[in-house]
DNA sequence: AAATAGTTTTAGAATGGTTCTAAAAAAATT
DNA sequence: AATTTTTTTAGAACCATTCTAAAACTATTT
């Protein structure tokens, strides 16, 4: 445990849910000056490996690390840019006997529109 | 309609399911030695557009071309490489209903082993 | 058919997120 | 204290994709 791996645990823990690593970078820099954006991408490298944070993958865009490790899946609002958690209680069993496989680990992605800009008629663009 | 989009779409409808862009890029080249890289991608956009294709964004990886339009996820076999498509019939109405929102489309990656696989103890790694 | 305007292609440069590298610094072990 | 191992650093390299500007087509108008 180096300060710059405990300095980005704080920047993850107490930052806003779905930081992308440059995001993170740059809080991290208002702590630690000189820390360089390989620390940062080896030790969220290593917390993902370790369970400590889960690598949401971008499309085009740069990829995200999330604080909450639980299986879940992530809604793009694409209306607000909102990304909001997406729980799906069955899905991995579902998954399973659908595919007859056997699952490791699963990512879903939706892009919709949603509930906030759904209740209100004036956000709709 | 031109010519390189006629062989691109020839190389999607012929070829392996899944393909990378420079994998139809290499494709189209052996009927259109001059064909251009940026050609490729630029159908490949139209055509995702026009709903001919769907595109499966890889992490870290390239993005691939499913010649399948219908939903559907994709099941990644961390044994043998394969991928391989995973039909969930309601998960669109899961997703809605347990989010509250509006579904425009899903991506649904797994990783797991594949029924292949777990069939063949042989093959386990 | 020639002239014009619009679209598509081409080759290569640029981009941008991420990974790699080699040296320096820090930490752990002997 | 000396040695080995791990981590950090700065910047270069990487690579899939996008951009650019010129050339080649296509379609449309005279």
């Amino acid at each position: 445990m180096t300060i710059q791996r405990a300095v980005i645990l704080e920047v993850i823990r107490r930052g806003k849910h779905h930081s992308t690593a440059e995001e993170i970078f740059e809080m991290a820099k208002k702590k630690l000056p000189t820390i360089s954006r390989a620390t940062v991408y080896n030790n969220l490298h290593g917390m993902e490996e370790e369970g400590l944070v889960r690598r949401i993958s971008g499309e085009g865009t740069s990829d995200r690390y999330d604080k909450n490790i639980a299986p879940h899946g992530h809604l793009f609002c694409k209306n607000c840019g909102a990304i909001l958690d997406v729980m799906l209680p069955d899905i991995e069993k579902l998954i399973e006997e659908s595919s007859k496989s056997e699952l490791i680990e699963y990512e879903l992605k939706v892009n919709g529109i949603c509930k906030a800009c759904l209740a209100c008629e004036f956000d709709k663009n």
